[in-house]
DNA sequence: TATTGTTATGAGTAATATTTCATATGAATA
DNA sequence: TATTCATATGAAATATTACTCATAACAATA
């Protein structure tokens, strides 16, 4: 079993983390997990722009966190549970074992 | 048992999720998980400057995903594997399954 | 095919994050 | 305690990313 360039394992989180670290794009995750959504369901549960929303699916889609499917003049994105959940359970994880009384990790900027 | 409000996720996630979401703070995550390093020996091997790896190391540590220990003049730097260990594994496994001939997730900007 | 509902896209601007440079702090040792 | 090695920090300059607005594309239906 040939083991893949180790350096390629940063290329390879960078465009995976860096599609995680929004806040829309989480928002939209966190939405998705429970049920899949069209883009107007989306827009109107998270009371965000149309063309925000649909500009953060893009990267979600590309990077294989959500799919697509088309329903008439609608669009479904669902969730991609397999790689979703154990993330999101690792994340869970160590905010449990590391982060004071379950707290997120910190956040750098000022909101 | 309670179960955490969902919303929490999302903030959860985001400090987490950007946390890692920077070339720099990824090599330096590869490098200590082959072992423990002082910032000089980090500022080598990266060939990186020493003021940047430790603007980088700070937000790596107060999230906990990298502990330091004082020795003599220096500071070594040991990876918190129990939490970066399963978060990696994660992330071979997505592009494994999903994205092709194990390429890393696309990457938005132009490098 | 004109119209309406739904979603996507491009470009400019605004918001954030990263890097660099200069300098400060801390610990060991001559 | 002066000096050197090691690391951290602040602030300004850059680079990156996100958001907004206007508009385009696409599909269904009257």
């Amino acid at each position: 079993m040939v083991m893949i360039v180790k350096q390629e394992t940063t290329a390879l989180c960078y465009g995976f983390f860096s599609t995680l670290a929004n806040p829309t794009r989480l928002a939209i995750i966190e939405l998705l997990d429970e049920k899949p959504m069209n883009v107007t369901e989306i827009v109107e549960t998270l009371g965000q722009e149309q063309s925000m929303i649909s500009h953060n699916l893009r990267p979600l889609v590309r990077c294989k966190f959500v799919k697509v499917q088309r329903e008439g003049k609608n669009r479904v994105y669902y969730l991609n549970h397999e790689t979703m959940d154990p993330i999101i359970k690792a994340v869970e994880a160590h905010a449990t074992d590391f982060c004071a009384n379950g707290q997120a990790c910190p956040i750098k900027k000022t909101v």
